[in-house]
DNA sequence: TAGTGGTCTAGACCACATC
DNA sequence: ATGTGGTCTAGACCACTAA
């Protein structure tokens, strides 16, 4: 391969040329990539080298392999996995699903606290989406997200209602936007007199606040959340290591 | 290598030998291990079956490499990082350092809400240390942590003082127990009498409450730490991918 | 049976740290 | 100059999947 235009380890540049390709859409969510084999002809390396490329994009999350068939790339829609960025647990381990209900979802400039955050320009148009997450009919969450309006034009309560599965699959189906990392900060906070109301908890009342920015292809960031959890039979989970 | 006594790739058994060696102590926290070629000889295999062993066991953070000096063994003490898990981080940038005060240490039974938790058996004799941590000086965080006595005969609160550096760092060191990985259940919670008082926040105001399971080699956990944070001026940091 | 990823080997050379 | 981990290659064989 001929020595490209940064100076790092063969396979690195493998792996910026397959992110590229994913990028721009080569190879769809949940279709295959083409095989190893073909992968280091097609760059004229090794097979190895095209391996430790995927390895790394496999442990990412990237992508996803699957031996004897092949590999994949990764989706939020198919994943059997619900929710794959929520992370709140109930307090006995059945981690049943959850019923949806769509508040609220309208265009508006962007608020000061929320283009702070970078990826927003301040008052650049956004779209707002205000939904609840219930557990055996008590709610559990309360979402509030922002999404820059331009990738997600048509997004309506309508069509949040109508999709099946998550919403990261939505997205990554209806728009193009495919979530990869995202970062938390998390707080605890007392609710107010909406957060309260729209919870069932009384003003005042103790609540997780999750401040979610979720990053595409690139490191971009493409939508801020900011959840409040009640946590008294639920938890959110985290492993150290 | 003969085939031992599991069905597994020749890599995995492997790291369960070299676990194993951790685990006896045969190199000790912050120590090098042979080197990969060493490593092929002893165990009658090719130097990149270890080099895969290795490599698994650096990203689960049990080994540490550094290129052209050898491969080491992790550990909390000479970490540069200090508190490696916490994830507390101030609104402001600058992950500096803590002051710590150790308000108790003492010997006591087990009450059933730690016994819960496995790894101590109801009534077990075990240590109980509570401390805070400050920052700028104002308390942030209030730890309470529950350990087995057994291996930790001759902790006390002077001990704890005297030792600069992580926790982790001083039960490795003095006590032989490494840390190996985590899991935090987190929720929020309103401050009590206590709570609010060491904490100087008004009672019932929303703490961010993280329970954390320690774990060291084999899974077996060996600490359990309800630690109460004040979020006003910090969060809790995560990533998601 | 053919094609995929998964493992294992052996050898070459590179980059870094130390003496 | 030597020893370490890091990269790259080439080829063999295994395990799983699907036609």
């Amino acid at each position: 391969m001929a020595p490209g235009p940064a100076f790092s380890p063969l396979y690195q540049q493998i792996k910026v040329l397959l992110v590229r390709s994913l990028q721009a859409g080569e190879w769809k969510p949940g279709e295959a990539i083409p095989s190893e084999m073909e992968l280091a002809a097609r760059f004229k390396v090794s097979q190895g080298t095209v391996r430790k490329a995927i390895d790394e994009m496999a442990t990412e999350n990237l992508l996803v392999r699957r031996q004897g068939k092949g590999t994949f790339v990764a989706t939020h829609a198919e994943d059997h996995i619900q929710y794959r960025f929520l992370r709140l647990m109930p307090d006995d381990g059945s981690p049943s699903g959850m019923a949806r209900q769509f508040l609220d979802c309208k265009r508006m400039r962007a608020p000061a606290e929320v283009a702070r955050a970078p990826g927003l320009k301040s008052g650049e148009s956004v779209v707002w989406v205000r939904r609840t997450l219930y557990r055996n009919g008590t709610p559990v969450v309360l979402d509030d997200i922002w999404l820059p309006a331009a990738p997600f034009k048509g997004l309506t309560a309508e069509r949040l209602s109508q999709y099946a599965g998550p919403m990261y699959g939505l997205f990554e189906t209806e728009f193009g936007v495919r979530m990869i990392r995202a970062e938390e900060k998390i707080r605890a906070v007392a609710a107010d007199a909406t957060s309260s109301a729209l919870l069932a908890v009384t003003p005042g009342a103790p609540l997780l606040s999750v401040e979610r920015l979720s990053y595409t292809y690139g490191d971009r960031p493409v939508e801020l959340r900011r959840g409040l959890y009640t946590t008294v039979s639920h938890y959110y989970r985290n492993e150290l290591s």
